[in-house]
DNA sequence: CCCATTGTTGACCGATTGTTTAGAAACCAC
DNA sequence: GTGGTTTCTAAACAATCGGTCAACAATGGG
């Protein structure tokens, strides 16, 4: 009944997430967004709104297309120690086959105080909550069959003073395997792969049976 | 035999780091210099240069007094783990102290794809790489004592099928605790303290004695 | 005191920022 | 085709960007 668009918003989502994964969100401008994206000024804001909501939608494509699917073999059954390893294994790979440098575009926004629009940064805050919880689902079964004791060596100890209640050291190992993931990205948006190549071996290691 | 500056340099270059430290780079206008360091926009220019020459200068500056003050511990004596121990607790407790959500100046700025200006990039680069060589010589004489066997329980057995080099055992160890400070800064850069010392419970007890 | 030297000031530059407008062009149901 | 609706195009908007200028103010050695 009306025109139709004459490209694919979708794509050009892509392209947008893109550019500002590696310019950031203030560095980009709406010269480079028309240029690259190859669409007129205006169609840019009749699709998609101002930057802010363009942004928006990006980070949502994001959390959608690249997160959810990282994510699957956390949240799909309860494998234990052997989706925490498939998770990290492919979390490497993706980080490996990155042509420049880019890291994780969640992270690098959040980092990047440029953006102070809430709606992005509360959205962020919950991929977080949503990674933490997945890590956390799949380290209580880890645990409950025994598989990581390798890694809390005195908090298993029945010899502790004080046993730590099972919640408790559950939430340490999942915050403590949290903070793998963000030293990974950290580390490969800074370029230094090698460096997390040679930290996922002694993960590994930690994780292995002995 | 010429007019004296009306302010203090340093304490400039300070105000403008924590600036630029929680807005990023691009997000930063000279009109906020201006206001919140309250110089005038000329005598900005007359003392630090154009915008990228300042920025260099306030990243210079954070290494000497920030990064510096903080590697004392690692870059002193050999003292082995107990080092690495005093550097992650010091490391923790100024991120702890952190009023607002910051992580680290460096890690942000380099994350944060607007900064362009070759020279920052490759100063940040060699701050991370004057880290890692801090962390592998601590590394080298814990593993020599036998302090961090524990960190790598089958690369330290002498079952393994082809023993490790002690050269690659350390870099990869070192490697390791890399990704542990960046991602101690990281998290401390998403607001998830919390989480952070969670982990460095995990971290303290990998270190500890058993 | 004088004067060379340096810091300070506010106005100003062209360029670019993100955003909006008015009108032409393209589509589909009828 | 035509009507009604939507996209597209080019131009322009006010605001702000980083950076510069000449004139004035302040200093201390002579």
């Amino acid at each position: 009944m009306a025109r139709p668009l004459a490209f694919d918003p979708d794509e050009k989502l892509h392209q947008a997430m893109m550019l500002f994964w590696q310019r950031g969100y203030e560095a980009t401008s709406l010269k480079d967004l028309v240029e690259t994206l190859d669409i007129n000024r205006f169609s840019l804001y009749n699709t998609f709104g101002d930057k802010q909501s363009l942004f928006l939608k990006v980070v949502e494509r994001y959390e959608q297309k690249v997160f959810g699917h990282l994510l699957s073999s956390l949240e799909g059954p309860e494998q234990g120690r052997d989706s925490l390893l498939q998770y990290f294994g492919a979390l490497l790979a993706g980080l490996n086959e990155q042509s420049g440098v880019r890291g994780c575009f969640l992270q690098n926004t959040l980092l990047d105080g440029g953006v102070r629009d809430p709606r992005v940064r509360v959205r962020i805050q919950q991929v977080f909550s949503r990674l933490r919880a997945a890590l956390l689902h799949q380290v209580k079964v880890a645990l409950q069959r025994g598989e990581i004791d390798g890694l809390l060596p005195s908090m298993t100890s029945s010899a502790a003073p004080t046993p730590t209640p099972a919640e408790t050291r559950a939430e340490a190992v999942a915050d403590y395997l949290l903070l793998q993931v963000q030293g990974f990205i950290a580390l490969a948006g800074l370029g230094l792969m090698m460096q997390a190549n040679n930290a996922l071996l002694v993960l590994r290691q930690q994780l292995a049976d002995d």
